[in-house]
DNA sequence: GGGCCATCTAGACGACGTAAAGATATGCGG
DNA sequence: CCGCATATCTTTACGTCGTCTAGATGGCCC
């Protein structure tokens, strides 16, 4: 996986600090370096594999340098949450943007799960970070909108088209889709593509 | 929470043990105790704030006995996630058999997931227990098998109705509507009232 | 009633999260 | 160019946790 971090602008290039092998006292630009290297960790082992200690040894600062970063370790999956939330609202409106397909929007979703799997598990577990965070409330509360202004638009001037239930029907069957998928508990003779899968599902059912 | 109980040296009439307020050098049946004490604290903080000295403090054994019925942390996690997918069966079954109707069995999956939330919250997080346990896979081979049976038999001889895929979106509609339920993420115009949320979902939506 | 073995205790070890206090560089005003 | 305030990072320390090992206990079967 590149990682492209590119240092802070107040970084002096002159002196080629960073090129040295000499670990300079000061990292440049360790809140970003430790929260790519928990992304991998939870991408390659979960949420619960997150150890503050470690991510500090990865990056190779001290053990507690990352407290000042983020307080403590809900303060550093707060950070991700937040951070996976402005990515899904980025990706939903250049989905709905592109296509105008409610559908696609749908489908976008479990893409979203599948390709930042590691934002997603923090994103949906609120036990692990600070929910009550304002900055992380009003991400959430941009991908929230951008799941439902499509719904009503949709709706037309339609007045028994119930939008919010319609919506929170369409949300919890991408969501669902997503959440098994991850969790390997989708039948294998679906195959392994989760956006075909996506596209595949009906969209009604048996009474 | 004070339980004070003596250790052995004392060990008084041998048939009154059992009444007897000092704790007995064996418990009984510390295997129940401590999976009953866990349910109560993932119910209450949710499965990451289970801890095994914790369990062991609150039955009232050493901190090491837990290691002797379930040999780890994931082997308690596994115990309960088999319990859950049993109990989870169960229902299902009640539910299919008294009704006959598709949408309450969809009804009773959320019904379950919040009235056994403990249970619900571990099962569907294989990351925390031990997913190739020979019990736990029958124990969800069951369940499973109670999700897609009902519709099997609800598509009749019609061909061109893919079980499949109708069983995978009823699924994933119930899955992630319990999901977003339990982590409150749910519009909260809908009320709390999950059971009455399921029923009310429409059953397709927009194209 | 004697011994076997499942059950539980006791103590130790390394890893972790976090707090407090000290070290070091960076940027800013003079 | 210089001194200083401050953000950043290190070091040390403490308590808790999971797990390992050896030993104590007592139910149960012959």
């Amino acid at each position: 996986m590149a990682r492209i971090w590119k240092y802070s602008g107040s970084v002096p290039a002159e002196r080629e600090r960073q090129a040295d092998r000499q670990r300079p006292y000061h990292h440049g630009n360790l809140r970003r370096a430790l929260l790519d290297e928990a992304i991998d960790v939870i991408g390659e082992a979960g949420p619960g594999a997150i150890r503050l200690r470690d991510l500090a040894r990865r990056v190779g600062v001290s053990h507690a340098a990352p407290a000042h970063h983020f307080g403590d370790k809900r303060g550093l999956l707060t950070a991700v949450a937040e951070e996976g939330y402005r990515l899904f609202a980025a990706a939903l409106r250049d989905e709905y943007e592109r296509t105008g397909s409610f559908r696609e929007l749908g489908v976008a979703y479990v893409r979203f799960a599948v390709e930042h799997r590691p934002y997603f598990e923090v994103m949906f577990r609120p036990d692990l970070y600070r929910n009550e965070d304002p900055e992380l409330a009003e991400a959430r509360k941009e991908a929230a909108a951008l799941l439902y202004t499509p719904l009503g638009r949709l709706s037309g001037g339609n007045p028994s088209f119930d939008t919010l239930r319609a919506g929170v029907a369409a949300w919890s069957l991408v969501h669902g889709l997503a959440t098994l998928y991850l969790n390997g508990a989708l039948p294998p003779e679906l195959g392994d593509d989760p956006e075909q899968i996506a596209r595949s599902i009906p969209g009604h059912f048996p009474p």
